[in-house]
RNA sequence: GGUCCCAUAGCUCAGCUGGAUAGAGCAACAGAUUUCUAAUCUGUCGGUCUCAGGUUCGAAUCCUGAUGGGAUCACCA
């Protein structure tokens, strides 16, 4: 559109002398009521034409018109200027750009970024809220990607701690020796079990010490179970070899049961940082910051970090005793993620629980005088809830990762059975279909609304296949591929067609949008803008295809044009689930 | 109490750097298939864009304040 704007200018300085910035010229997409593609408002001009706009938009149209050959007519209501592009520039831009191969992608830039995501706890299972920062994690990954960045994805294990003390130390207790294998658990839900009955017997102590006379306070210092998991965390940092061998044994379960999960989601990650590896780091970046005088030491010995007057709080960075906090630990990571990779920019997919932390965060590295900081981006989401509330692991009022994805699966079974859409697929074929289906309605509820916003979940009513959803766009890719798989492969390279018809010409302008769509989503790290085009462009062509036949064709050369249209249709649609990390199906 | 985020149709959500009569889906109702997959398409119904000021030729969008909801402000992670 760039001759457009340029032409704008020329013809605002040949017609009232202004010297205009082409950067200036605000041109929109035509409303769908009114005749033309792009339009022009001419408010901004009114005062050097000292014209009404409506005399302005003719003026300035008809010296459009003139000039740029592209250019086939133009009409003014009010204060805008609708212009119409002639079918041969659409044609233009349909066989040049948009059926190129690599369409969307965008050229390599030469920037690195590591995108951070997923970061579980070994204590417990995964649950909803990790499925929904695992997906935005993974689909900004791709995002980016195609934008032209080179992508690092990274997950920060949280290996070790007092929670998963907890959890060991229920197991000693009363898990008699139970593993994966006696159990027939997956790994990560055994010791998730053992998480929760920790819980339960815990609170049985505390009643018991309260119902003896002690406080509530008291009781919860004293109940055994917290003294053992206490003391057990002190072993395990002392390198004690009991401890350290039930935690690699406990620890292996869990990955297991996580490397499961991840692949039941579709995500995978570059390199994993654990916890255990990084927890001591950071204590030379508090000497550093004790020097450079952005740190103080207070009597007991502890550091801080004053940043009152940047409107936050002191923040600790050194306990009194000498050892690390959470953001001791995230400094120093930082610092090793950056040594290790030197990216450009860095993004912490993170709850919005953690804002302050993460502001925190940056600012300390930035007072530092790291050079790396300002490429630190948190993305910060909100949280999943249930109409009963939050989730708490502990106590067991979580939608569990893997039940969930067993019930998207099972749905989109009973959704494809009582159409009756499984004629002639073995088993295999039907369990991967279920799969897609269901992930491909789970991925799309998820990722559509905008990250940071919180999302309702309501586990008694199921997500939609109908309408805004995944399945629509799935059905609209396998609607199509079942057209093209009906002729041989298309290479006509004679002459094609010269005018289009509406439904034809609105799909050529949707997907000539794609590489700006990406370019924004990337920006605005936003799968939901990636997620929303998609059912724009399926939306589109279901219009299309509903209005035009496209085997049926009125003569040989629609025929080829409807099949490329159709070719360059599911491109972009499966492109753009893809950087959703949504598979799409050949039938449905 | 301080700070941050959110508020658009009955429900779930779009609405890009301010532009025309605020758009989709679901739900409800009415229609479309001798023709490329009806998980589709077409139509009807549905709005004080939370409220009050301000900036502007023009505000759902920007600014200020209020209200409601959420988060956070630990020598937990």
């Amino acid at each position: 559109m760039n001759f457009i704007t340029e032409a704008v200018a020329k013809a605002v300085k040949s017609l009232y002398q202004i010297d205009l910035n082409p950067a200036d010229v605000n041109l929109q997409e035509t409303r769908k009521e009114f005749e033309g593609q792009v339009t022009l408002v001419t408010f901004p001009f009114t005062k050097a034409s000292r014209k009404s706009p409506e005399q302005t938009g003719q003026e300035i149209g008809a010296f459009l018109q003139n000039q740029v050959d592209e250019i086939a007519a133009f009409n003014v209501i009010k204060g805008f200027l609708n212009i119409s592009l002639s079918d041969t520039y659409w044609l233009g831009k349909f066989y040049n750009e948009v059926l190129a191969d690599d369409f969307g992608f965008i050229k390599p830039n030469g920037q690195k970024v590591m995108v951070e995501y997923s970061s579980p706890n070994t204590n417990k299972p995964l649950h909803l809220g990790h499925v929904r920062n695992n997906l935005l994690g993974y689909s900004v990954a791709k995002i980016l990607e195609a934008a032209g960045f080179e992508v690092v994805k990274t997950n920060l294990v949280n290996d070790r701690g007092i929670h998963i003390c907890k959890s060991m130390l229920a197991w000693q207790k009363f898990g008699n020796g139970e593993t994966p294998e006696s159990s027939g658990m997956k790994g990560d839900h055994l010791v998730g079990k053992y998480y929760v009955l920790f819980d339960k017997e815990y609170k049985k102590q505390i009643e018991e010490l309260v119902a003896s006379g002690q406080s509530e306070e008291e009781a919860k210092k004293n109940a055994p179970l917290m003294k053992g998991a206490q003391e057990m965390l002190q072993k395990w940092e002392a390198g004690d070899a009991e401890v350290i061998g039930l935690w690699k044994t406990m620890n292996s379960w869990v990955y297991a049961g996580f490397a499961e999960t991840y692949k039941r989601l579709g995500v995978e990650f570059d390199k994993y940082y654990y916890e255990s590896n990084t927890y001591l780091l950071g204590k030379d970046i508090v000497e550093e910051g004790l020097e450079k005088g952005v740190f103080f030491q207070k009597e007991d010995g502890s550091v801080w970090v004053d940043l009152t007057a940047d409107g936050l709080d002191q923040k600790l960075v050194r306990r009194s005793d000498g050892t690390s906090v959470y953001m001791t630990q995230d400094l120093g990571t930082a610092q090793l993620k950056y040594d290790d990779f030197h990216m450009n920019e860095s993004i912490y997919v993170v709850g919005n629980e953690q804002d302050y932390h993460f502001k925190v965060l940056f600012l300390i590295l930035e007072k530092l005088g790291k050079s790396w900081a300002k490429g630190l981006y948190h993305l910060s989401y909100g949280m999943v809830d249930l109409p009963s509330g939050k989730m708490k692991s502990r106590e067991g009022t979580v939608v569990d990762a893997d039940d969930l994805i067993d019930e998207m699966e099972q749905t989109a079974k009973e959704q494809t059975e009582a159409l009756g859409k499984t004629e002639g697929l073995s088993e295999v074929d039907k369990a991967e279909l279920y799969h897609t289906i269901g992930m491909g309605a789970l991925k799309y509820f998820l990722l559509k609304v905008d990250p940071k916003k919180r999302l309702l979940f309501d586990p008694n009513e199921s997500v939609d296949f109908q309408g805004h959803t995944g399945p629509f766009i799935q059905y609209t890719h396998a609607r199509i591929r079942s057209v093209l798989s009906r002729v041989a492969s298309s290479d006509n390279t004679g002459s094609t067609v010269s005018k289009l018809f509406p439904e034809e010409r609105d799909l050529i302008l949707l997907l000539n949008q794609f590489p700006d769509i990406i370019e924004q989503a990337a920006k605005g790290h936003n799968p939901a803008a990636i997620a929303n085009y998609a059912y724009e462009v399926a939306k589109a062509f279901n219009k299309f295809y509903h209005e035009r036949s496209i085997l049926q064709a009125e003569d040989e050369q629609t025929k080829q044009f409807r099949l490329q249209l159709s070719a360059a249709s599911v491109n972009v649609i499966k492109k753009g689930m893809g950087l959703l990390g949504i598979e799409v199906p050949e039938r449905m």
